[in-house]
RNA sequence: GCCCGGGUGGCGCAACUGGCAGCGCAUCCGAUUUGUAAUCGGACGGUUAGGGGUUCGAGUCCCCUCUCGGGCUCCA
């Protein structure tokens, strides 16, 4: 275990709402990070620090991490003693609760997640002080000499800096942070087992990883446990399924989605929108092959930064080619045919096209994490940097837009940034990166939208905006990026006249709104809970005709509905009424329109609103009109429609 | 890619220590002709992911592959 790279601490953006699995960033909490421990009584060299505390008085945020991060120290302890070879990692609090990273001598099970809970619950019933003590360097690494994480860890403290905590007959290398006794730990469950490696890097050992949940009441830890609960309820994979909108076939392949006639319509739905607010916004869309020569990818530099994530090369004939990962070249070559002038800048050239990109199998996941995926992508070319700010800052206003109209809550902006010491990873170019994180800087500030800034996020060639959004199951996953590219026109050796007669170099923009349409539709399904508004809606409404004699009234009630590019079906199965409108409320249909009789006689149909909600009876002809006005409005809720 | 856990009709699940692969829903057929969340009856449907092994006998035990899930890592 040698040349291991520093630790990097994890990355953590303040969540909207939610719980997520995270390390908790607040820098005043004592996070374990660099302190922790091991097992054996307290040490006589240790001299005693810290006083009592009050938890009442702590703010909500620090008391749980106290809490979290004992409980973490409790579950150490118990692990000791169910396995005394265990090496100790670390164990934080997160804010559902705590980890603590085990490496082992066998795999944990089920059974020793409840055997540890037990232990750690007798553990809490024993009311153990802990106490914290302060020892030198030397002593430490003569008493941690056996536990090799922590001698790691032990590397990276100076000297006078050492900490310790005990409680009962476990000691933990640790720069403090605990409640007073175990009794003051609250409700908490083990959850789960996982891998984790040693300071997050794949390079070093892996670990075994024991999650718990924590919260001050047993109310809380049952909210939350309901939250998991109704989050997998809202999984874009079950109501995919259940409502047939996408198929994914090991036949076909992982990440390689199929899309239902359902699924299909929707983002039929969405592609006809964004490409006509793009053209409105002065986008050319055009269309490009996804196979290219591979040569095309070594000029972009793809082929050097992100081969291992493309497709393995194709051969014929001595030619060599690539399935594209992304149509940046593409977009680039129809640029640079022919002599462009400073009159025509900016150049918007759009393309919602089919992007390849060799996911590592681990995480390949339902439609947020493909392999196939259909981008709407743009590259916008510009003379220079006020176009840029321009540019940016009207990519930014169109998303706003966008994400208003789809009633997008859980998404925040990021200002991803290069990384000057990595050049393996960055094109290396300190001018280049600073123009353009600075220029993407100013914009967000003046369009006025909040957004966090993150170190060694950026792409290979240029920094960028990025769209953060939460998944139902509380993960963090980027929607779109908005990049600002000195690299590519370079490599390109791209070229304009500019109003002085000479040549200039311009700048491009890489940028996305609506995300690729799978992961945008899947982010949909798990925001509307597949309860899609109207205008996305696969069947917008289902005719109900009560018995087999009002079928052919039912049908012409369908064909008015159609006349007006609506979405109908007719529900013409022999079932009982009361069936189909619980099929169709299964189905998510918007609306019901029971025909009987009385309907029938007065040109009319019983509208039911999706959810519950008899309407009563209304003229067909106003039904058109309701559904008309709730589609053209893009209205999020039944009746009430937006203004555009 | 790595760690752990799974894969049984279309979907959701069952089958004690190895001993005849079952149930519900869906589908199909028939009966019923119905007023705001499940009408009744019947039938069809599985080489237990694939391959190999152990055994008199494998859904069950072992090995390999594929694939899914939870994490980790990665993510233009």
């Amino acid at each position: 275990m040698h040349g291991w790279p520093r630790y990097r601490p994890v990355r953590v953006r303040p969540s909207s709402e939610g719980w997520r699995s995270r390390v908790e960033p607040r820098s005043a909490s004592p996070s374990l990070r660099d302190g922790r421990g091991m097992s054996e009584g307290v040490s006589t060299m240790a001299s005693p620090v810290e006083e009592h505390v009050d938890l009442q008085s702590l703010p909500k945020d620090e008391r749980l991490n106290r809490m979290r991060h004992s409980a973490a120290h409790v579950l150490a302890e118990a692990m000791v003693e169910l396995m005394p070879e265990a090496e100790l990692g670390i164990g934080p609090p997160i804010d559902t609760g705590f980890y603590y990273d085990f490496r082992l001598p066998r795999p944990l099970t089920q059974e020793d997640l409840g055997w540890l809970e037990e232990r750690m619950r007798r553990s809490i019933a024993g009311k153990h002080p802990f106490v914290m003590s302060a020892l030198t360097k030397a002593d430490a690494e003569q008493r941690w000499a056996k536990q090799p994480f922590k001698l790691d860890l032990l590397k990276d403290l100076d000297e006078g800096n050492v900490t310790q905590c005990t409680h009962a007959a476990f000691t933990d290398l640790c720069r403090g942070g605990h409640v007073n006794n175990t009794g003051e730990i609250p409700a908490f469950k083990l959850m789960s087992i996982a891998g984790a490696y040693w300071r997050g890097s794949e390079k070093n050992p892996q670990l075994q990883r024991v999650y718990g949940a924590l919260f001050e009441t047993p109310e809380e830890l049952a909210g939350y446990e309901q939250a998991l609960e109704d989050a997998k309820r809202r999984d874009h994979r079950r109501i995919g399924r259940e409502l047939d909108l996408f198929a994914l076939y090991d036949e076909v392949g992982p990440g390689h989605v199929i899309w239902l006639p359902d699924g299909a319509t929707v983002r039929r739905e969405l592609q006809r929108w964004i490409e006509d607010l793009e053209v409105e916004r002065g986008y050319q869309h055009v269309i490009t092959p996804v196979v290219a020569k591979r040569e095309l990818y070594v000029r972009s530099g793809h082929w050097e930064h992100y081969k291992d994530a493309m497709y393995p090369v194709m051969e014929r004939e001595g030619e060599e080619y690539c399935l594209r990962p992304m149509n940046c070249p593409s977009h680039i070559m129809i640029f640079a045919d022919g002599l462009h002038s400073y009159r025509e800048m900016p150049i918007r050239i759009a393309e919602l096209g089919n992007m390849h990109r060799w996911e590592k199998s681990g995480q390949v996941s339902g439609m947020s994490r493909v392999r196939i995926m259909t981008l709407n992508d743009a590259h916008i070319f510009c003379a220079d940097i006020a176009q840029v700010e321009a540019e940016v800052e009207g990519v930014l206003r169109l998303m706003e837009e966008v994400y208003g109209v789809l009633g997008l809550r859980k998404y925040s902006y990021q200002l991803s940034l290069g990384d000057p010491g990595d050049k393996e990873k960055y094109v290396d170019n300190p001018p280049m990166w600073e123009a353009g994180e600075s220029l993407l800087r100013r914009v967000l500030q003046r369009v006025g939208l909040e957004f966090e800034e993150a170190k060694g996020e950026a792409a290979f060639y240029g920094p960028k905006i990025d769209v953060q959004f939460e998944t139902a199951a509380g993960k963090d996953e980027t929607l779109v990026t908005v990049q600002v590219d000195f690299h590519l026109p370079n490599q390109f050796q791209l070229e304009f006249v500019g109003e002085d007669g000479e040549r200039h170099q311009p700048i491009i923009v890489h940028r996305g709104v609506i995300s690729t349409m799978e992961r945008m539709v899947a982010l949909l399904i798990e925001e509307y809970e597949g309860h899609f508004p109207l205008w996305l809606a696969p069947a917008q409404a289902v005719v109900i005709p009560i018995a087999d004699r009002h079928v052919a009234y039912a049908n012409a009630v369908a064909a008015e509905l159609r006349a007006a590019n609506l979405r109908v079906r007719v529900d013409d199965r022999n079932e009982r009424m009361n069936g189909k409108i619980r099929d169709a409320q299964l189905k998510k249909v918007p609306y019901m329109l029971v025909v009987g009789d009385r309907e029938a006689e007065a040109h009319a149909a019983a509208v039911r609103v999706r959810g519950g909600g008899d309407l009563g009876a209304m003229p067909v002809t106003d039904i058109v009109a309701r559904l008309r006005g709730e589609r053209d409005s893009k209205a999020l809720v039944p009746g009430v429609f937006r203004e555009r």
